[in-house]
DNA sequence: TCTACTAACGAACGCTGTTCGTGTCAAGTA
DNA sequence: TACTTGACACGAACAGCGTTCGTTAGTAGA
């Protein structure tokens, strides 16, 4: 039976795609790893899947859930050492090394965390261990508690910091020339208010992000052994 | 001489409002400091001047510089100490908390910061204060060029946490119920996994955000005075 | 008085997150 | 086997975003 020529056809029945939340944070994260999280779009997400945006609020509520989802992800990509008290600070310095540099290679995703306590299934493993190392160590259970906190932000700042960075060097802008011109601004700043800065051109300017982070990481790790054993009165 | 009726009659010949850079880093930190970074758009700031958002890119490159500018711009609340050598670390706590105080104040500001080093006047004030006054204190040259770098990542770290904190507070979202759910959360999870969490919740719920502020960076300072007099090969 | 020039501006482009209503398929039930 | 129900994919739309283009208006200099 031939239908009238302007009723609307069926669509043809093509078989619909099996979404999930696992195949959209995927996408995501393959998007993240790509290019940035400001490519992250759900417009960006839902074509990389063949479909629309409207599509993915069945699986995941906001753009904002999507992006911690994604974050615990990346979380579940760092090694988690076992305790052993005699080498506790040597395991934090991997640990949190470790979580830098899993947080830096994946985009600019460290910044969904910054405001938010993260914890999801695999944030919350990282700090279960954490808090047992510290423990194993002989740092007080306020001070441990806290430094799970304080730590946390500043690999997320610098994770944010170095991911600019490469982000400006994928771009084909050079770093090298980048720091160039700083230190040439800071050298031609006027002596008579900068004595200090122009004085310290060489050390403001060498190392990288990574020898940047080693070096506040050290500082953190050699405060928290100052206060092992230490009594904190409430 | 009347004119053909379909031509355009003439505007009506109004003065024009005298915009400029000052004006419009003003419209922008009240919009900033009465609600977010995120209300702070091209449109909402022209609106606040009562001209359309083309007109500010006579004064302002982009938003982006538009931001640079309002965070020196608050920069400059931040009272700067003469270095006193005997006192360096006191110093250094009330310089760095009253930048932290500063930014906290000012919303989200401090998110255009990270992944950027602030090179406007104010910020470059601060930095060469501060660098003399670590010298002050003999921490060591590279040391003391590091921390300002790592210290500034600290701080802005902590006033994006705490700014998204009085935000909540801001939009009627209880803390204290948030904090009371989280703690909920933590007793809730399997303890054979989570033990350390489980027992750590009164520790990882006490304080607030300037408790914790305040203890990260006496582990920072305490590890920068253990660097003082000490010569670091190259 | 006429001419350059600068700044203000209206309109538009292509993008964003999210919602609504519709459409379609698959499983459950009579 | 026929029918109902529920879940979910999806097109279209909304209001907002940063930025650019071409035009217009007012002013300073010749």
């Amino acid at each position: 039976m031939p239908e009238p020529p302007w009723w609307t056809p069926r669509k043809t029945a093509q078989r619909r795609s099996p979404l999930s939340r696992e195949a959209i944070v995927a996408a995501a994260l393959k998007i993240l790893r790509a290019e940035s999280i400001d490519a992250v779009s759900m417009r960006r997400v839902a074509a990389e899947l063949g479909t629309g945006p409207a599509s993915l609020y069945a699986h995941v509520a906001h753009k904002e859930e999507l992006l911690e989802l994604v974050f615990d992800e990346v979380s579940g990509e760092i090694p988690l050492p076992d305790p052993d008290p005699a080498r506790w600070r040597e395991q934090l310095r991997t640990l949190w090394t470790d979580s830098h540099t899993a947080l830096a290679r994946n985009g600019d995703i460290a910044r969904v965390v910054l405001g938010r306590v993260p914890m999801g299934p695999n944030a919350l493993r990282i700090a279960e261990r954490t808090l047992e190392i510290l423990r194993a160590g002989g740092v007080p259970d306020r001070a441990a508690a806290w430094a799970v906190d304080v730590v946390g932000m500043y690999i997320a700042a610098n994770a944010i910091e170095g991911a600019v960075h490469s982000a400006n060097q994928k771009a084909g802008r050079d770093p090298g020339e980048h720091y160039a011109a700083v230190a040439r601004h800071f050298a031609a700043l006027p002596a008579d208010q900068f004595p200090t800065i122009a004085a310290l051109v060489p050390a403001l300017t060498a190392g990288d992000g990574d020898d940047r982070f080693a070096f506040g990481l050290d500082l953190l790790i050699e405060g928290l052994n100052s206060q092992t054993g230490r009594i904190v009165e409430p």
